[in-house]
DNA sequence: TATGAATGAGTATTCATTCAT
DNA sequence: GATGAATGAATACTCATTCAT
């Protein structure tokens, strides 16, 4: 299967319906369902690629066949999964960034709540999100919308946090832009690598993940007011 | 091959002369080097274990068979050429640690060189850790080495930061400990994230990489110094 | 499907009529037709088996269930194509025979415009009659009537050069019947290799088309008034 | 499989050796014979493609791998048997024309033992020659040498003819040449046709083999020696 | 009648590992 | 020690046929 991905152009978008092949209703609505949360299962379990249309069939209850009837290929089997994941993680990150915009009164409560609540959105999400990233390495038709989601989420945090430019410690507004990103980036930097979104190498230090947040938006903070 | 080692327990161990059969000498040692090389170039080229042992025997001139007389299997020849990187990159950061400690005076001027030096050590060799840090999720044989080599970087970093206590903010030591701790955390996260380590998804922004290094620095020793 | 058919025995019949299911009318008559059309043209461009029901389906705009209605099976959907052909070809094959009998006056003559008319029948149905033949080779269903069908052929043919045996070499009835039958096994023979009903590997050498027909009627009268 | 080669353009070519990966000695050379005559044997029975490696490997007793060692893919294992039989088949032919060359006295004797002996050559070829001439009509690989395999042995066999020229009827050498050649190829059609080689649908005639060849080579000389 | 979604058996090919030489 | 030929388990995908609606 990577053989026929890896390095290789492909020319197909994603997004749940994207990759599916059918609007579904009623008995196959379920079975669609079925399979992809077999799948979704198998990915956790086994890695990316590294489950058998066969135990997807087994598990989820439906003919091989079947499979073939909504998804051109395991490749796209996949890329639902992914899909399905990208979609609910997006929905959650604006609903949390929407809350603290009404919120949050000042930049130091802001941070705090937002590294808190980010935090445990992307722990949510960590073990698939994981399995996106390390896919997204080589399948650009998983790259390509995955960047798309980052650039949506860096701009919903950056113009939440820029919204306290009063509290901010210089007065270029130019600078203040850079600040902000920055920070989202270390934020999320931060929190994915300890999430072991990226690896698991280093993970299991001492330091605890509650310190880690308060010291994380700690930093932001002090940054984001010096100068 | 994946199917043997992915989420299954492993038992055997790391680093260069572990995974490999017997202390070389002469021909076979260029012999060692070459299958080495030639899996490293297939591993970068291909992935981390999407090549075959035909392609090293070809590319590195090698037979099979001489192969299996170093290396029990095609995963310690992965784990064997890991394990060579690993040991490269312990020495080139225990270098920078310790050329800035005794050259940099002041906290601000320690924290910008460490980050300039860090991040080029890290960008030399990100392919390989790249690869490293995958094969950690599910290789117990990488990760606990890896693991350990993390906790030594971490220590060397934060003791020469702690050189400089007397420009923190704070002065509770455990707190200043603390900082140390975040503060390399969120440079080697931040750094990791930005060369792909973990994932290519959001890494094409137009934020630029010398800007990185600036403001992570900056937001450091802001942190440091702040309470 | 090959493999329920080749080499094994089966017991259906052929004849239009014969391996499909109903008497048809109207609307359903149609859809046939639809059906026998578009799996006609898939076997030209195919092969004699080489496309799927689906194809069938989408080319005819008749549903897989519709095809079922009319026929048990794949492999009598392909029949019927050819029971089709058969019937079509036996009725010019006929005609040819019938107008000439009435037309030509002498052995010579009649050979000259047999072969010429005999050559563009099997022309016009040569690329149906390739697959007839290809499949007749296992299928019993194909191979029985395409033998009667052959056999009054060869009556018809026969019975007509027979109608000269004034100009016959010999005087024995017996031998003049053979002549007969030996001259129209090797005008069919000779002109369906040409047309490559039974092979291609020989066919194109420089030796031309009508210079083939005008050689094998000289041939064959020749032959016929030796002795 | 026939999808793979089937309607695509192929780039390969033929021989024994050419479709084999590697000269062959000792226990590999019987290896590879076995192969090939498992698959000669399944080939004949099954036919051309419609039998499994699996089976080649049981009945051969050879590894699925060692075919793959050998063969590219199953179609050049296909290839390889066919190309074996042509190889075989060009050498009774030539050896044929030869004897005869120097036996034969007047032109009705070398015709009646021509068509004698390549009746008889063509028959111990004839199930192989069926699936070579299939497989032709597809494979470019095939028919190409095919070619060129029919276009000596029409030379040869046309050749000896013009041998007798003396005898032929007309005295135009262009005419001579154009009776020979059609003589070769109503001959070969004739006896091929007979022998099922392009089709089996109205083999089973009453009349006989022996007559047909009598007949043959009767009405050749009738037509040489005319005009 | 008519539909077309669901089924699942069947197969070419790859490649880590072994072992006779 | 070295070699590389031999092994065979493992797996995505197709498509004729069925049957619930």
């Amino acid at each position: 299967m990577s053989g026929s991905v890896k390095k290789k152009a492909v020319a197909k978008p994603l997004a749940v319906a994207d990759v599916s092949r059918k609007p579904q209703q009623g008995r196959s609505l379920a079975s669609l369902k079925r399979m992809i949360a077999a799948a979704r299962e198998l990915m956790l379990e086994l890695g990316n690629e590294d489950f058998t249309l066969a135990e997807v069939s087994e598990r989820g209850q439906v003919s091989i066949g079947s499979i073939y009837l909504r998804f051109e290929s395991k490749d796209n089997l996949v890329r639902g999964v992914i899909a399905e994941e990208l979609d609910a993680l997006a929905k959650e990150e604006t609903e949390l960034v929407q809350r603290l915009k009404d919120d949050s009164t000042n930049l130091a409560n802001f941070m705090y709540e937002y590294v808190e609540g980010y935090a445990e959105v992307l722990r949510k999400h960590a073990p698939l999100l994981r399995l996106t990233m390390e896919r997204a390495e080589y399948d650009p038709l998983v790259a390509t919308p995955g960047k798309q989601h980052a650039l949506r989420a860096e701009k919903d945090a950056t113009d939440a946090m820029l919204a306290h430019t009063d509290e901010f410690g210089g007065d270029d507004p130019a600078d203040n832009k850079i600040k902000a990103q920055s920070s989202y980036h270390v934020i999320f930097s931060t929190l994915a690598r300890r999430l072991s979104l990226g690896s698991s190498g280093e993970t299991v230090h001492a330091y605890d993940w509650q310190r880690m947040k308060r010291e994380l938006a700690r930093m932001c903070v002090a940054y984001l007011r010096s100068d």
